[in-house]
DNA sequence: TATATACCCGACTAAAATAGTCAAGTTTAG
DNA sequence: CTAAACTTGACTATTTTAGTCGGGTATATA
């Protein structure tokens, strides 16, 4: 698998605008000042949250990014889903019939992979948004 | 974390050797061949297996190498230990005692990262290499 | 003892991925 | 009308990965 800072500083924007519970919308100027992540690069993320439905955009004068769910609603699963993260381990091609590493079945590896991926996504599978700021 | 051809092959060839279950010492060439994997990356592999005791080297002309370890016994934490691959997400540093993302404090997301390390590292400390032949 | 086989090991490199930046917008509150 | 804030695609430097290369050393066996 490949945890990207991408992913990372998508949990961590979100968490904030989680703790933050403001009426109004929240500005990415806000978020990257308080979380030290680059204006520029949350931009690119959020474009990305915003296609998959996990915040919703205001635009204009004191507009900003809005939580389309509730925090313990939202499935870190769903974070990762978003950004293309969703939580593969380097291994075997999972589309390709045709087995692993050129050979024509499948490696004697294969199941471990498999395993460990279901095994990581519980865990995000069981995390929601709202876990990350009760404490 | 950071799971990369290295790991996943050194994984390989030792499920390789401990299937074969030879009395002589086993070839890098015959691992090579069995399971298309580069000789010259094999070698670079086995170097680090050796240093960390996974497997010991027979020299010379029908040389080869041998498991130090009953398949039973090896966990596979210990083999991606031996490439330096003990299963780190990428994320804060937990060396330094500065805190994170150049803040001073913890980040909002620390502690996820922390349990997510602990539950692929107790996948691992419970996987043996026999687990993976048996099938 | 010759020699082929196989381990030993550091240095190097092409390709891919990552972590962003940059530029040029559009929208809308005030 | 203008500043704040979102929108989007293209671009790039750096780092990491996934190996290769070359020149060894050791030893079983013929």
């Amino acid at each position: 698998m490949r945890l990207n800072t991408k992913s990372r500083y998508a949990v961590m924007a979100l968490a904030d605008m989680a703790s933050f519970k403001a009426n109004k919308p929240i500005s990415l100027r806000d978020i990257s000042l308080r979380q030290s992540i680059s204006l520029m690069y949350l931009e690119q993320i959020f474009l990305k949250l915003k296609k998959h439905n996990i915040v919703q955009s205001v635009r204009g004068s004191s507009g900003g990014y809005i939580l389309s769910k509730n925090p313990n609603n939202l499935k870190l699963s769903e974070i990762f889903l978003a950004l293309d993260e969703n939580v593969k381990t380097i291994g075997c091609d999972k589309d390709s019939k045709k087995g692993c590493n050129g050979r024509s079945s499948k490696c004697i590896t294969h199941n471990l992979w498999d395993e460990l991926d279901l095994h990581i996504n519980a865990f995000f599978e069981n995390k929601k948004l709202e876990d990350l700021i009760r404490n």
